[in-house]
DNA sequence: TATTTACATCAACAATTGTTGATGTAAAAT
DNA sequence: ATTTTACATCAACAATTGTTGATGTAAATA
């Protein structure tokens, strides 16, 4: 699949429309109508409906992993690693908003054997949170909190941010997410 | 709808299995497959498949509306209602882990105009917690956090609890949950 | 200039879907 | 004893679904 300009296009209406309604319920008719061309060309664009969203999850969920890899291939400290997973994490999502939705809502519509690749990768991602968590504790710097349960935590306190992205009349200020989730988080586990 | 023994059986296994598949992925074939008897028959124990989903999500909103009503009418300080407010969300969800996971995956599922209804139920919900927020800061038991952001943290922090009551591999004691939730949730709010 | 490529339309398919009507039977209520 | 009720089966419907094959055209490439 190339990459012009029209089938950029192309995947952003699918984007948002499969993020409006579902992807079980988006049909492609509708994503052929949003872009007022006969359905069968469709698939000039796309390989399958699958395809089209193993191609957004796929994607995203790469560069959170580039991301967390950066991190914790540095030389800060536990706490400091934390700091800068929650604000690299934040910022994907401001950039990919309905494909960070995706991820957290449509992935259960991923067919075997890629919704497997799928979860295994997400498990990666979770275990790396973990390892700075328990280096965390390990050096004394946070509290002898439940791994598991706090990685839950932190990665739950994080998944709802792109809605504040995605909705325009959120009453919220983007700006003041990152200063306000990564306290909040940080005051749940850093030892004071 | 009466309440009989095999209506429960009925309302239980199609729960299991919508949880399982998702709602839409889901077909009346599916359930009537899952329960040994003819597709016809489903229509025996419900109106539509709409209205399956209906009881489910309607049924544990009020429970939560309950709940949390009885905590807001207390004459509890704002850190023990917040307190409160979590400890029986996580009763809640640990009696009816699956339609709390509907709750939170499926709701999108609904058409208009119950769709409608139910949004404005859990907003209701979510400003019922706004509340006890607002009170803590207004009294000085919790820090000048951002209101709107430190709601959807804490209601988010909460929302992956049911995968723990649900998969009985999961590594997580489910009666530690609810003392490290709380610690954490408090730790990123009240003050010190 | 000749040819490949990207984008577009039309018609049609096979499969799957939720739902209904007709009909039956055993148990419960009258 | 009779009638209602709860539970069950069978066959069939109309609508919607993802996908394909045949065919066309304008632009990019050779």
């Amino acid at each position: 699949m190339k990459k012009s300009a029209k089938r950029e296009r192309f995947l952003n209406v699918a984007l948002e429309l499969i993020h409006k309604k579902g992807f079980k319920a988006t049909t492609i008719r509708d994503i052929a109508q949003q872009l007022n061309f006969d359905v069968a060309n469709v698939y000039n664009y796309i390989d399958s409906k699958q395809s089209l969203l193993e191609t957004y999850l796929f994607s995203i969920q790469d560069e959170f992993h580039d991301s967390i890899d950066l991190v914790l291939g540095s030389t800060h400290t536990p706490k400091e690693k934390l700091r800068l997973v929650i604000s690299s994490y934040i910022q994907i999502t401001a950039k990919r908003p309905f494909e960070q939705a995706l991820l957290a809502n449509e992935w259960r519509n991923l067919k075997e054997p890629r919704l497997q690749v799928f979860l295994n990768r997400r498990e990666d991602y979770e275990n790396k949170v973990k390892t700075i968590i328990k280096e965390g504790i390990t050096k004394d710097e946070f509290r002898k909190v439940d791994i598991e349960i706090t990685t839950h935590t932190v990665m739950s306190s994080l998944r709802w941010v792109y809605l504040s992205y995605i909705n325009p009349q959120s009453k919220i200020n983007a700006e003041i997410i990152e200063q306000e989730l990564t306290d909040f988080i940080l005051a749940g586990i850093v030892k004071t």
